[in-house]
DNA sequence: TTTGTATGATACTTTTTGGTATCGTAAATA
DNA sequence: TATTTACGATACCAAAAAGTATCATACAAA
């Protein structure tokens, strides 16, 4: 299979996708609820769910007889940080201040 | 044509068009020069280029009789704040912070 | 057993990717 | 001026990947 960088981008490529991550931001989810919310079969809404567990960005935890869907924030991290190598492009200023207040953080 | 967001997260789906970016990230590169880079014809490589324009992340201008790619900063922008719907699971501290910073800079 | 929830297996269509071959044009040069 | 050359655009084709839809299966709980 291939890398997870390349299967979280993948993921991303598809706005169904993209827009169930933004529910998920909102609250989790079972399987049925996202079917019901974008109006696909349950058999579709299985596969977005697949792509987006194999790119990392989300994952599933038994909850009794139901799984539930969650945001991987990490995952969704390791994606967003590929734009890091553009940062100087952006801002200057706000790069550089960004990268301060990390190292404060951490 | 589908949207300009859209057309962005497709031209990043494939890793070597975000290989293409980086590389245009360091320097201006003309389409012979990005088919050897990535040992393709020039014919894929323009299919790249093409369509990394129509996600609104390159530019092509004319020098003499050469054309030459260049990164189009504010669309890589466009792309990444996408992102930014996430900011509060990333670090409240930072996201805080930077939306501060930002408002100080506009 | 029936129902709700979830998964698996196909089958079919569309899109993407990269190749070859060809064509157009502007600049250099014989 | 006529020809050659460099750069790039386009058309067409094949293979691979991804999307879509449907049907079958599993399984716990009421």
């Amino acid at each position: 299979m291939l890398n997870q960088e390349q299967m979280g981008f993948r993921a991303l490529a598809d706005p169904t996708r993209r827009d169930i991550l933004q529910m998920l931001a909102k609250r989790d989810m079972t399987i049925i609820e996202v079917a019901e919310n974008f109006q696909m079969t349950c058999a579709a809404a299985k596969k977005h769910l697949l792509i987006l567990n194999e790119g990392g960005l989300i994952n599933v935890r038994s909850d009794g007889r139901t799984k539930v869907n969650t945001l991987d924030v990490d995952g969704m991290k390791k994606v967003f940080s590929w734009f890091d190598y553009f940062d100087t492009f952006w801002d200057d200023r706000l790069s550089k201040l960004k990268s301060e207040i990390e190292k404060e953080i951490q």
